[in-house]
DNA sequence: AAATATTTTTAGATAAGTCTAAAAATAATA
DNA sequence: TATTATTTTTAGACTTATCTAAAAATATTT
């Protein structure tokens, strides 16, 4: 149906757009997020507006059509459902299944993937926590907190992550930290910006400012 | 490492050289198992020369070098591979999970395709009796018998097909047959070629000529 | 508002893979 | 062996996706 270039293009132009909470994507923020030139970008922009997946004017932007939001969610279905697959059935760190499921994100099958997601228990979330959106598209967004947001002493349960580079990953990892771990913030150092997070087993970790930002919450 | 073309073409190049038990292929040959011109084949060859993949002199045919054969072997071995879990996680039949694996068998990651083999316990055939070449590629080959010529009142097991279109597939599903079937030939019509085949159940069964030799058993 | 900086687009080139039509080599037949 | 038929290759064009360098539009500063 749609190239694999087409495919990555539209799920940017949805990444860029759900994180900067508005539609409308520049052209460089797409070139950075898919690691390529501007000038790649522009003539890619004007075949997916000719395709109707996109709306796009000159010097004005992109934001996906009807038609190109629905292929991007299916493959975000798609990566997280492969994802889900990688970890739970073949035992992949939540550091090493995104790199595959790039590859996987592109095989074309509507039969294949809703049998993997029985076959996985239509999981609701991938291994970082994020939402799988369903069949039809349909994405169920919980409004999780950063824990650096959270009051201290007020106790959570880690349910996401919002940075997927394998650095944070192993680090929250070397921390004891997965998706359902209970935290309790305690002391801020105000000075250098850490925070003392306490562990279900009483240990106390101090974790840096920008891993709290990247630690999803809910209370 | 190789693009899909590239290993499409080694796979194409292997296959033909292991069914017509010769190493050396035609162009022509090649262009009709990928449904392709002889042109385009011409082109590929001398790339794929040039890559050291193939041994190619024109006019004269092509064969796999053993660094080409090496990557067709992983091609097999990975499109065999995801056919076993299409069929036995996913429940495809075995008419299904060709196409689907034609895609999959492209996804690059030793350390997937290993896990995916220890996942599904290091299956030794596919779906239809084909071997999966292990790790280092190598292949156990059993010498298979085609029904046709197997002697009358002579019982034998169901290995493998060597036909594994839809349209055959599912006829020999609509007799009941499947890997493993106790089958025992009977009387043969002269006249029009046609097999009696005995079920384990006592249920006897008529089959043509053609589909006869694409039964493969072991006695 | 004018000058400068940044972003975006155009123009033209390149690489991979494919195609048609015609030429060259090989194989088959009279 | 000469002629015909088939197979294979070349030549040149097309598509998709990319790039660099330069031009145009928009934003930011002074």
């Amino acid at each position: 149906m749609y190239s694999f270039t087409e495919e990555n293009y539209l799920k940017a132009i949805y990444k860029l757009s759900y994180e900067q909470k508005q539609s409308e994507t520049s052209t460089n923020a797409i070139a950075e997020e898919l690691d390529t030139r501007a000038a790649s970008v522009t003539d890619m922009l004007k075949k997916l507006a000719e395709k109707q997946l996109v709306n796009y004017e000159k010097y004005k932007g992109v934001s996906l059509s009807d038609e190109g939001k629905s292929v991007a969610l299916q493959v975000v279905r798609k990566h997280r459902l492969w994802e889900v697959f990688l970890h739970d059935k073949l035992d992949f760190g939540w550091e090493e299944v995104h790199e595959i499921a790039e590859q996987l994100e592109h095989i074309q099958s509507d039969r294949l993937i809703n049998r993997l997601d029985d076959y996985l228990g239509n999981p609701k979330h991938d291994p970082h926590g994020d939402p799988i959106p369903d069949k039809s598209g349909a994405l169920f967004i919980e409004n999780y907190l950063p824990l650096n947001k959270v009051a201290s002493g007020q106790a959570c349960i880690l349910t996401g992550v919002s940075d997927h580079s394998t650095s944070f990953l192993k680090s929250v990892e070397k921390w004891g930290l997965g998706i359902g771990t209970c935290l309790t913030p305690g002391d801020k150092n105000e000075y250098d910006g850490t925070l003392e997070v306490e562990l279900p087993n009483g240990e106390k970790i101090v974790i840096g400012q920008k891993s709290a930002a990247h630690i999803l919450v809910k209370i």
